[in-house]
DNA sequence: ACACCTTTTTGATTTTCGTCAAAAATATTC
DNA sequence: GAATATTTTTGACGAAAATCAAAAAGGTGT
């Protein structure tokens, strides 16, 4: 299973493999490990010491903060290909909780792996740097969108966001979500409630139309119109 | 005044200055300027490009995104010695707007020059790196604080939060606010009436003293307290 | 197709905070 | 130190969303 193969197969075909050249990944995959986590696992814990990253190869990994009242504060969903918790391994400790939220296949990169990597080739560190950055990124967005006072305004702007490229290009434009309502209200900060509330108020308005998990974006012109100021 | 000395000094004693040897900043200096921005000037706006990144001299820059109704969403206030949009040079975007909130002096290092430091120093390239860990673990922090649901439990946890490791250690811990309440009001995502309130209460359960902008924590253990859940 | 479990929706009620506007306090300037 | 401008506090009110609990809908396995 955990073959060296399979896991350079993962690596290439991960954000990392369209940077690093072949070669060079090659050189490392033998210092790297492919493990199986269930649904549910906690991967690491906020403030853990961090020795690594990871690379997802299948399933969905939640990143999020436990709140001493027991909530959850999601900061995001990785994805099949993308890496997680790189900038863990500058701080020494992870800002976050990694948990597996459906069955997983994680590519573990160890820290002395990176480093070694980072000493011997300038091209890496640019593109950690812009991996990070990335990060930074999608923060100041959430930060954003989190704090959108009204709960309609931050629906459309995670609808909005979460629209792959591909949706945007063709004609029936549409959202499909990897984790429960319930998820997507943590991450919008709001109650399950009121995100059901909401979502039955855009689809009157004839703005959505809303399928278990897939959402059709029916006006994305006037959802866009949405986010703007109200007109005087 | 904006004498190579006078930058030197300033690299010197910004977090930079002590990750760098002395030998490599002085070389880098001749390319670095230094600049007087007046209070209330944009330095760069969200999306313009990236070719740089600055050191705060003096004075205070106010990190945000302005929203399309006009309200802004502040992301950070950077001080004297902090270094802000380093991320966006990766980017090849800032993120975010940057305002003067008073007077400043900044020092303007621009990418070129950041560019071949790096490969030619390994070492810078971990500093930049841990630089960008440390904004994003402060963002997480931020996410955590302006989602927390409760007007008291933001500002206690903002106050904790800000509280220097120095007061930490006295006996009279306190926390200095360098900019306005109004300000402190928008970064945690509230009314500057609703935090007027919040001040009071705490200070009329004896929490905190409230002196214009320096706050006495009077209980810290039961401050930290307050963020736990309730007992039951 | 049934029973079981999870997720989502809905209703009724309460609470918190935003809004607006005016007064008070605090800084700043001359 | 009076006068002006800026910042902060306070009050009255309304609106938006949280909460709790129960019903409905959707999945899963046998």
């Amino acid at each position: 299973m955990s073959s060296t193969s399979e896991i350079l197969d993962i690596v290439l075909r991960s954000s990392l493999g369209k940077i690093i050249s072949r070669d060079r990944i090659e050189k490392v995959v033998p210092f790297l490990r492919l493990k199986h986590w269930e649904a549910g696992t906690i991967i690491f814990s906020e403030q853990d010491p961090a020795e690594g990253f990871y690379v997802v190869s299948k399933g969905i990994v939640k990143l999020l903060r436990y709140r001493a009242d027991g909530r959850e504060i999601v900061v995001h969903f990785a994805e099949p290909t993308q890496s997680f918790a790189e900038a863990a391994i500058f701080l020494g400790r992870f800002p976050v909780t990694a948990v597996t939220d459906t069955d997983c296949e994680l590519v573990y990169l160890p820290k002395s792996a990176v480093m070694e990597h980072l000493a011997s080739d300038p091209e890496f560190s640019k593109f950690l740097m812009q991996l990070m950055a990335t990060w930074l990124e999608r923060l100041v967005e959430q930060l954003d969108t989190v704090v959108q006072n009204d709960a309609s305004s931050r629906v459309i702007r995670f609808l909005l966001n979460e629209e792959t490229p591909e949706s945007k290009k063709s004609e029936t434009r549409s959202v499909q979500l990897h984790f429960r309502k319930a998820d997507m209200a943590q991450m919008l900060n709001m109650n399950q409630a009121t995100l059901s509330r909401t979502l039955r108020k855009l689809q009157e308005e004839g703005l959505i139309k809303v399928k278990g998990r897939s959402f059709q974006l029916c006006d994305p012109k006037r959802l866009e119109a949405m986010l703007l100021p109200p007109l005087e």
